[in-house]
RNA sequence: AGGCGCUUAGCUCAGCUGGUUAGAGCACCACCUUGACAUGGUGGGGGUCGGAGGUUCGAGUCCUCUAGCGCCUACCA
């Protein structure tokens, strides 16, 4: 073996092995490892769906991490574990990517036409989805590539067809002219959640519209409203008042003039308004604004659409605007209004915004012929499923922000105006009346039209999550019942981001509890957002994203600049990216490996908190690979040629040593198998990482090196074994968090822990045996590092050389220190490089010595020609000062009169605590005594 | 406006149902090329847990108030 660990030499490799060898199929493993799949339990994950086009990012590459921990640690289980890949159409994004691909050529879609338009997402697709998978396999992660779906294959668009056309038959779907948020960009329709606002500086314009049948001149002439976006005044077809409104309660029922239009529009009143606002009086375009159609709703009020779909000013609007952008006819609006005397006063205003979330356009409440969901029944199905416990939310407080989406539902626009997504399966005859089923012979039959009737397909295609909706089942051959549907829904687990909860979490929610009678998955766990290490989001925009393969590959500096600097929207942002790329990896990225890097997402991810990511952390797992490859090399190095117990033939013994590790072992074993139900991936890789370094390498390998030269046959024997298979062990409990290094370990140690098989992945993952548990054993070995560590300190503080084999005194040991004393020597002599211990008698005079204190016992380092009696003083100092402190702590505890209260076994606790601290007190008193008295 | 979360060593974070002297990694200081590993070893320094009050024999851990930060929802023209 290499003396340091590489995990380029080995990650591809094993991707290969692994895929070739059918370890990710369910089937093959059932086969290899010879059972009838009928009788294992079924686990299940679907992947959240990646968008075909983009790549994967930090957070995709952290939650694939969890993801494949499940599914490598469910296989070793025994479960029949599925882990299905795949990605998304993503209609919108991918529609953009490509258009701006062919804007850069000079070409517009339209200019394509449908089809061809279409032919080129597909090619885009094709070629593009290759890099999604790549990145995949690369991390290693354990998908079963034989059932990769696409959400727009045509298994997924069959499924999509059925939901809509059953939905339509249960009554959920209608056809409306509702108001929706129109991209005027997009030009097509989205949701309320693809919608984001924010708060902008804008204005405030206060308008005078003049009264019908009074005169401007009394002052009282006019009743002035206040608003965000003069352009709508077009659209006006009421003024609204508050009905308890003194100021403006006798005008109520009039009428006033809207300037511009010529129009007379009435004075009504709605407890909507709000007084306080502005000057109490709103101006009403129930065409452009949700509030005012609802108010339009209540009061039977015209509704006059004064824009174009690319928001201009439509032939509605009076001649001098029409054709005008939004913006411009604004700007024309407030002069014209100026002109003639009616601005009251323009102020500041802060506002929300809304934006497309795709586009950053500013989004318009657009009257148009859209497909709508009925959500009141789906949502309470699915408020009512978390409730009673079907679904369960990690962490649990998720559950509100689930809930308060659902209890406050609106009905979901799913027709968008693209090309690029499922083509919804409805038909129009010329008189546009519309019939829904599955295919074009389907509604003729259903409906008895003749080939004579003319029908065209709607146009339209389905908002991408309206498929992503039935990805629980899509994937498994829904609507067909399928031996895998049976299988494998519901799912196990979803893993996934807060920020979807509502696009996707929700709605499989509801569909799934809708067209299969149960919730899509048993668990949600909930990750947190991977930011930066200044714990920014990462975005191309800001330039601070990670590529994860440059942490696995390393990158150089001068390469990250580049490639965070490239392909910019904002151009202007480079020079300040390339300086906060610079001052943050003056030395680029370092190669730590997929494994490193797989581990330090499991270390960071602790629940409900976002995760900063901190390159640093990763290279400090890239050492704990190297640690355990070096750690194998040790084993390895000591047991060649010789019998470790292989097939139990020779005798072997036991030393305290081999049975301590082993006990430590079957805890660890049940911290994983906890810290895994619970998803505490941090507490996991923790705990993983600490017996592996601080117990099985310091401490066990330290103690093995003079076991492995006794004369006893049968005790080297006993360490050799434990010294194989504790490291046997340790690999397949870490497989699912570091698949590669432990595969390529595990080959070559497994035939000496009398192991066979073609993987590590194939092999079951570690149990907690109780009876292997060996308290006394553990014990003894906390007694023995008390004395090392007592040792060590004295040899550190006291600048003594670790080479140096010490003389030790051992004063007022008791009977049990005697035993211990004897049967630990050689690890004693070995470790805290010592002679043998001389036993003093407690009252013996000792001579001048560095000490340390061990349960009722002290150790003496005789100081002679060794030690500077200032630097022993200044230690004793140290420790007396602490002691002290704890001591006093203690007894005001004890002292406290109501302590009685406390139980029994505390009160206990307490008391034996205070006499060990007095004794060590004194004893350290005592000693500093005698070193003053020098 | 409503909801959720965070504030613990220089940095990034653990600390479960309240119980011994608050932990880890990284960083820092000193010593060490000892045949698994310098991507290492040994020893060490460093926090009183945002602030105030309360409950309790006992609070980082529960309650109230308070300060700061972040996120999510929301129809204020």
């Amino acid at each position: 073996m290499e003396k340091t660990f590489d995990p380029k030499s080995i990650e591809a490799r094993w991707c290969e092995a692994w895929e070739a060898g059918g370890y990710y199929t369910p089937e093959t493993v059932a086969e290899l490892s010879g059972t009838n799949r009928a009788t294992m339990p079924a686990y299940s994950i679907m992947i959240p769906p990646p968008n075909v086009t983009g790549t994967l990012h930090m957070g995709h590459a952290f939650q694939h991490s969890v993801m494949d921990a499940l599914t490598r640690y469910h296989r070793m289980r025994g479960y029949d574990t599925l882990w299905l890949p795949g990605t998304d159409h993503a209609g919108i994004a991918t529609q953009m990517v490509v258009e701006r691909q062919l804007a850069a050529q000079g070409i517009k879609r339209t200019d394509l036409g449908r089809e061809k338009f279409l032919e080129r997402v597909w090619e885009w697709k094709e070629y593009s989805g290759g890099t999604i998978t790549n990145q995949i396999r690369r991390m290693g992660n354990s998908v079963d590539w034989t059932r990769e779906r696409f959400t727009m294959d045509a298994q997924c668009n069959a499924a999509v067809t059925e939901e809509f056309v059953r939905l339509h038959e249960d009554g959920l779907i209608y056809r409306g002219k509702r108001l929706v948020n129109w991209d005027p960009v997009l030009l097509t329709a989205i949701s309320d959640l693809e919608v984001e606002s924010k708060e902008e500086a804008g204005k405030l314009w206060h308008f005078r519209y003049p009264l019908v049948g009074a005169t401007l001149a009394d002052g009282t002439g006019h009743l002035t409203v206040a608003t965000t976006r003069p352009e709508t005044m077009l659209g006006d077809t009421a003024v609204a008042v508050h009905p308890e409104d003194d100021r403006y309660r006798h005008l109520i029922g009039k009428t006033v003039r809207l300037p511009l239009c010529d129009r007379e529009i009435p004075v009504i009143a709605d407890d909507y308004v709000d007084r306080e606002f502005g000057t109490g009086v709103v101006k009403i375009t129930p065409a452009h604004d949700f509030n005012d159609y609802a108010m339009g709703q209540r009061h039977q009020l015209p509704v006059i659409n004064i824009f174009t779909p690319n928001a201009q000013i439509n032939d509605e609007a009076p001649a001098p605007y029409r054709g005008l952008d939004r913006y411009d006819a604004r700007k024309r609006i407030v002069e014209d209004l100026e002109s003639l005397g009616l601005v009251d006063k323009i102020v500041d205003h802060k506002l929300m915004v809304p934006r497309g979330d795709r586009t950053g356009v500013v989004v318009e409440p657009f009257l148009t012929d859209q497909w709508f969901v009925d959500m009141k029944g789906l949502a309470e199905r699915a408020l009512k499923a978390v409730k009673d416990g079907q679904m369960r939310f990690v962490p649990a407080n998720w559950v509100n922000t689930y809930d308060q989406w659902l209890e406050n539902i609106q009905d979901w626009c799913i027709s968008r105006n693209l090309w690029w997504g499922h083509r919804i399966p409805a038909w129009y005859d010329a008189e546009g009346k519309h019939y829904v089923g599955r295919s074009e012979p389907e509604v003729r039959a259903r409906h008895k039209l003749s080939d004579a009737v003319a029908l065209t397909q709607d146009e339209d295609s389905f908002d991408t999550w309206f498929s992503s909706a039935l990805w629980p089942f899509s994937t498994l051959g829904w609507p067909q019942q399928t031996g895998d549907l049976q299988r494998w829904y519901p799912t196990s687990v979803l893993v996934t981001g807060f920020d979807i909860i509502f696009f996707w979490v929700a709605r499989m929610a509801m569909m799934g509890l809708h067209f299969l009678n149960d919730v899509p998955f048993r668990e949600v766990y909930i990750t947190g957002l991977v930011r930066d290490g200044e714990g920014n989001k990462m975005s191309k925009s800001k330039g601070n994203v990670l590529d994860p393969l440059d942490l696995v590959d390393g990158i150089s500096l001068e390469d990250l600049v580049k490639k965070r600097t490239s392909g910019l929207m904002q151009p202007q942002m480079a020079a300040k990216i390339e300086a906060a790329t610079r001052r943050q990896f003056p030395e680029g990225i370092e190669a730590v490996g997929v494994d490193a890097l797989r581990f330090t997402f499991m270390a960071l991810a602790s629940t409900g908190r976002d995760i900063r990511f901190d390159a640093s952390r990763a290279a400090g797992y890239r050492n704990f690979c190297n640690k355990i490859w070096n750690a194998t090399r040790f084993v390895l190095m000591n047991v060649e040629g010789k019998d470790c117990g292989q097939d139990e033939s020779l005798p072997f013994t036991l030393s305290t040593a081999d049975r301590w590790i082993v006990s430590r072992l079957q805890k660890v074993e049940a911290e994983a198998a906890e810290h895994f139900a619970n998803y505490r991936f941090d507490l996991l890789a923790q705990s993983l990482y600490q017996f592996i370094w601080n117990e099985y390498c310091d401490w066990y390998l330290e103690l093995s090196k003079p076991a492995l030269q006794t004369d006893d046959e049968a005790a080297q024997r006993g360490s050799r074994r434990t010294l194989v298979r504790v490291l046997e062990t340790s690999l397949r409990l870490l497989h699912p968090l570091m698949p590669f290094l432990t595969e390529e370990v595990w080959q070559q140690i497994a035939p000496l822990a009398a192991k066979s098989g073609p993987s590590i992945m194939l092999q079951p993952y570690p149990q907690a045996q109780a009876d292997r548990i060996d308290d006394p054993a553990e014990a003894d070995i906390e007694w023995l590092k008390g004395l090392i560590l007592g040792v060590r300190q004295i040899r550190g503080e006291m600048d003594i050389s670790p080479g140096k084999v010490l003389p030790l005194l051992v004063q007022g040991a008791s009977a049990s220190d005697r035993v211990r004393i004897e049967q630990l020597l050689p690890s004693i002599q070995f470790l805290a490089r010592v002679e043998p211990p001389h036993l003093l008698e407690a009252e013996a005079v000792a001579p001048e010595s560095a000490t340390a204190r061990l349960g009722g016992m002290t150790l003496l380092v005789p100081m002679a020609g060794l030690i500077d009696k200032d630097a022993e003083l200044a230690r004793l100092a140290r420790q007396v000062a602490k002691l002290e402190s704890d001591l006093g702590k203690t007894q005001t505890r004890v002292n406290n009169p109501n302590f009685g209260k406390a139980p029994e076994a505390v009160q206990q606790q307490a008391r034996a605590m205070l006499e060990k601290q007095q004794q060590d007190l004194s004893a350290l008193q005592a000693q500093q005594e005698r070193i003053r008295a020098l």
